[in-house]
RNA sequence: GGAAGCAUAGCUCAGUUGGGAGAGCAUCUGCCUUACAAGCAGAGGGUCAUAGGUUCGAGCCCUAUUGUUUCCACCA
């Protein structure tokens, strides 16, 4: 045994996770041989953002890929699990943006685009090293020599491509259009990037004249300052109270321009006022009904949201003090008729929270229906199967109604689209390389300034990683990738948009199955976010507790789909496990004189040997069936209890005795069932916990180099041996019948006493004599008879415990109190006659007998004679008692 | 407005083909039994949201209701 490692007193994972990760790496486990014929098994990692650092939400993320590769790894799969990052355009620009502002009074725009470039790269170069570090603290199996960042070399190459092979389809055009526009960040956003917030807000009702006439019409609008862009007022057709309006012309107030009312059925009857105004320029569904009617689009604001010359005198002024200013003219001039106060939804930027204002603007868009009708297509038919199933619905219900994809984004930070404009002959170029002359007059072209929305690379993830459009090795191994891990928020950002990508550029799927889960949140259930504070750093639990502890918390109870909350006290309960095992090795550890395990023929093993082996390897079947299933919490809760259930407070103790006596063929094949059992549960729990289950295994005699790529435990039938469990089963029911005896007389457990055994199964109570049993009965000496002996044990001295095997009897009449017993006695009584009567009336039910599976019948039967006999050793307990 | 999830012990949650409900924490009792007090041995505690239905049998399947969370759409 001296060839392995002590294992110090205490856990201290501080000590050795650090340590052995570095050596993971250096000898390369999570490297795979792109060669090796193996089933292959991958992953891409969901990059985070170079924005920050990671939060408990990624590492839940990475934990649950973590526990799938390195189950499969040790599957023996050719497994990869590819990192990076991502650049996160829009994030990562307004935060490199602030710090700027805040450290050097600086905007992007005093640095120019390619300095301030250069400072985003910075940026990304220290939280890229930051997030790796973290990855790595978390014992993260990545293969770190395929790292890759949505916007290296290779992935922008995909992106360039991708983008002119679309382009080239016709299925992404440029075009003027509605858009979202955040006037904070300056661009425009898909409409994924909008989220809506619930906000009070108010109608202002407000009369538009009728020219030529005295009369006026009413609208209501919760924008008053759009009025300025205001083209038309519509009404519905069927309106018939609104009828003889069509085809007047009304009078805007305060502008004094005139528009004219129009038909369309966009206007619900009944709604507000009835009518409705209509401004093309600032609002979806206006600018559909300018569509329709060629109405003029009228743009009344600037990009920074304040007001443009199209606002007259209120040009200038931002749009709420526009609002403001306006509402007072009006009701100054008598058009504002009253203001209703109205709660409606509001879109907000999602990295800023500013208003978004819809804008008419010239942006790229990617045409969706054809791209998505396979991407459809491939889920309904199974090829790509949501884990849970119902996220199917939420990404059906995305990908029908899906609208064309606003790519463009004003910024600086991201992949430049590849259109080049000529000076001279105003020709548009789309490229796969730059160019500087235009082809067709050979004039000077300068390139579109816009960038891409970071969706559009990380679209490309699963393929552009593995080297696309280059034809490599890791891109025919690896691809299709097998699982993609992710939480439910971001299905339609990003799942549904690497569905269609894959599909249109590989030809083939990204994934066979997305396994979804759902958010950490914090002790009361809220939301980790800023500005809560409520966030918890991994790190600092890492600190605190170590990497295995935070994995176990994350993934204990973790059910696919469903949030989990994080607290200390599950802090705590995780770090216990992690000390309970390793105190359990060390004692196993501190036992061992072998160094090779060799499991004993099976005549050589001991009723309790049999038993753990058994419990094992019930175990092992439990657990590969559970992750099979992507039911990672299942699965951990099924290691944890044998762990600590069965083999540290039964099995452990069991082998005590044996332990004790050096140098016999018990105490080494108690050595070896021993080492055999926790090296099995070692290799189980790896995927959860892999640094102190490595630590454990180099201290413990191994074959495999690195418990990393020893093969997963695999259920075996030879060495489970259920008939002969019955034997601990038996004994383990004694043993707690005569603890819990014990107790209620509040019996010291210093204090011995003998017990009398009586059962049918004397051989299965032979072991009994055996010392453990001594010991484990609580100070109790032992002996065992076929029969009841009177003149060794009676009644009157005894206090008598019956079980489904044997009637036990605690000769302990000094410390009885006969009333007390008489009561529990009792009470049994009534108990076993409850049960009895249940059991009656569930077998005279004929439909029963007749209906359910002879087996639950028989089992029921079984019940009903166990109890039977119970009952009648109970009457004959409080007979003599009397 | 459309869709989905959740509702089980005081708290946080498991419960995988329907066969008399479990864990962790908390509470109570007793233990320093030399691997572990980050521990050991026990105990108490649940009309499985409500009402129906299917079934011999429902925490589990179906319907409705209530509460709650989330996603999508969005009415000027």
């Amino acid at each position: 045994m001296d060839q392995y490692n002590e294992l110090p007193k205490t856990y201290a994972p501080g000590e050795f996770e650090d340590r052995i990760y570095q050596t993971w790496c250096e000898k390369g486990y999570f490297t795979p041989d792109v060669n090796n014929n193996a089933e292959h098994f991958s992953v891409v990692i969901p990059p985070p953002n170079v924005t920050g650092q990671l939060h408990m939400g990624h590492a839940l993320d990475e934990t649950l890929q973590d526990i799938l590769v390195r189950y499969k790894r040790m599957q023996g799969y050719n497994t990869l699990w590819v990192p990076g990052t991502d650049h996160a355009g829009i994030a990562t620009q307004i935060k490199v943006e602030e710090r700027l502002r805040v450290e050097e009074g600086l905007s992007r725009y005093d640095l120019g685009r390619e300095k301030f470039l250069e400072r985003v790269w910075q940026w990304k170069d220290k939280y890229e090293a930051r997030i790796t570090g973290q990855l790595k603290k978390l014992g993260a199996s990545c293969d770190w020599t395929r790292q890759r960042f949505t916007f290296d070399e290779g992935c922008s190459r995909a992106v360039r491509d991708v983008f002119v092979n679309l382009y080239e389809k016709g299925l992404i055009y440029r075009g003027y259009r509605i858009i979202n526009w955040c006037p904070r960040c300056l661009t425009a956003l898909s409409d994924a990037e909008v989220e809506y917030k619930d906000q009070p807000g108010h109608f202002w009702h407000i009369k538009y004249p009728i020219k030529g006439e005295d009369g006026y019409v009413e609208v209501a609008t919760t924008r008053p300052e759009t009025m300025f862009g205001d083209t038309a007022v519509a009404v519905n057709p069927e309106d018939e109270s609104m009828k003889h309006l069509i085809g007047k012309t009304l009078i805007l107030p305060i502008v004094g321009r005139e528009i004219p009312v129009i038909a369309d059925d966009y206007v619900e009857i009944g709604f507000g006022t009835g009518c409705v105004k209509i401004t093309p320029a600032h609002d979806p569904n206006d600018f559909q009904v300018g569509q329709r009617h060629n109405l003029e689009q009228i743009k009344v604001m600037n990009d920074d949201a304040t007001m443009n010359a199209g606002a007259g005198k209120y040009e200038g002024m931002d749009r709420y003090a526009c609002r403001k200013a306006l509402v007072a003219d009006l009701e100054a001039e008598g058009y504002l008729v009253k203001v209703v106060p109205h709660d409606h939804n509001v879109g907000v930027c999602y990295r800023c929270g500013t208003t978004v204002e819809p804008m008419t603007s010239d942006q790229w868009f990617v045409k969706m229906k054809p791209l998505a009708e396979p991407a459809i297509k491939a889920v309904e038919d199974g090829e790509i199967r949501f884990v849970p199933e119902r996220f199917s619905k939420n990404y059906f219900n995305w990908m029908n109604n899906i609208l064309d994809w606003c790519i463009s984004r004003q910024l600086w930070w991201g992949h430049r689209i590849p259109a080049f404009y000529c000076d001279d002959c105003g020709d548009m170029t789309v490229a796969r390389e730059d160019i500087t002359a235009c082809p067709k007059c050979g004039g000077k072209v300068r390139q579109d300034e816009d960038v891409l929305d970071t969706w559009f690379s990380s679209a490309l993830w699963p393929f552009s990683t593995l080297g696309w459009p280059e034809t490599t090795a890791d891109l025919q191994k690896y691809y299709p990738t097998s699982v993609l891990v992710t939480g439910y928020d971001i299905i339609t950002f990003w799942v549904s948009r690497m569905i269609f990508s894959g599909l249109e550029h590989m030809g083939e799927k990204p994934f066979s199955t997305v396994f979804i889960h759902g958010l950490v949140r914090d002790a009361q259930g809220r939301k980790m976010s800023k500005s809560l504070g409520n966030g918890i750093d991994p790190l600092e639990i890492i600190e605190k507790y170590g990497a295995d502890a935070l994995r176990f918390a994350l993934s204990t109870g973790n059910s696919p789909g469903n949030d989990m909350r994080f607290s200390d006290e599950k802090m705590e309960a995780a770090r216990n496990f992690a000390n309970k095992l390793w105190n359990a090795s060390r004692f196993v550890r501190m036992n061992l004189t072998i160094d090779r395990v060799e499991l004993p023929t099976a005549d050589k093993l001991a009723a309790e040997d049999k038993w753990i082996l058994t419990e094992f390897n019930k175990t092992v079947a439990n657990v590969t069936n559970a992750l099979d299933h992507f039911e990672i919490g299942v699965a951990l809760n099924a290691i944890y209890e044998f762990t600590w259930d069965i083999f540290c407070d039964w099995y452990i103790e069991l082998t005590k005795s044996r332990l004790s006596e050096k140098e016999t063929e018990g105490n080494l094949t108690a050595q070896n069932v021993l080492c055999y059992v926790l090296t099995g549960t070692l290799k189980l729990l790896h995927p959860f916990m892999p640094f102190i289950t490595e630590e454990i295994f180099q201290a413990l005699p191994h074959e495999e180099e690195s418990i990393v790529i020893a093969s997963y435990p695999v259920a075996d039938e030879k060495r489970s041996y259920a008939e002969e469990s019955l034997i601990l089963t038996r004994i383990i029911a004694a043993i707690k019948a005569i603890r819990l005896r014990r107790n209620e007389m509040n019996v010291v457990p210093s204090r011995k006493a003998k017990v009398f055994i009586e059962t049918k199964y004397p051989e299965s109570f032979a072991a009994s004599t055996h010392p453990f049993f001594v010991r484990l009965a609580s100070a109790s000496e032992v002996e065992v008879s076929a029969a009841f002996d009177e003149s060794v044990v009676s009644a009157d001295n005894a206090v008598q415990i019956i079980t489904d095997s044997a009637t036990l009897y605690l000769p302990m009449s000094d410390l009885i109190d006969t009333e007390k017993e008489r009561a529990r006695l009792e009470g049994e009584l009534k108990k076993l006659s409850d049960e009895i009567e249940r059991v009656n009336k569930k077998l005279a039910n004929e439909s029963f007998v007749a209906k359910a599976p002879a087996a639950v019948v028989d089992a029921e039967r079984a019940k009903l004679a166990k109890y039977t006999e119970n009952l009648s050793g109970v009457k004959a307990a409080l007979e003599k008692l009397k």
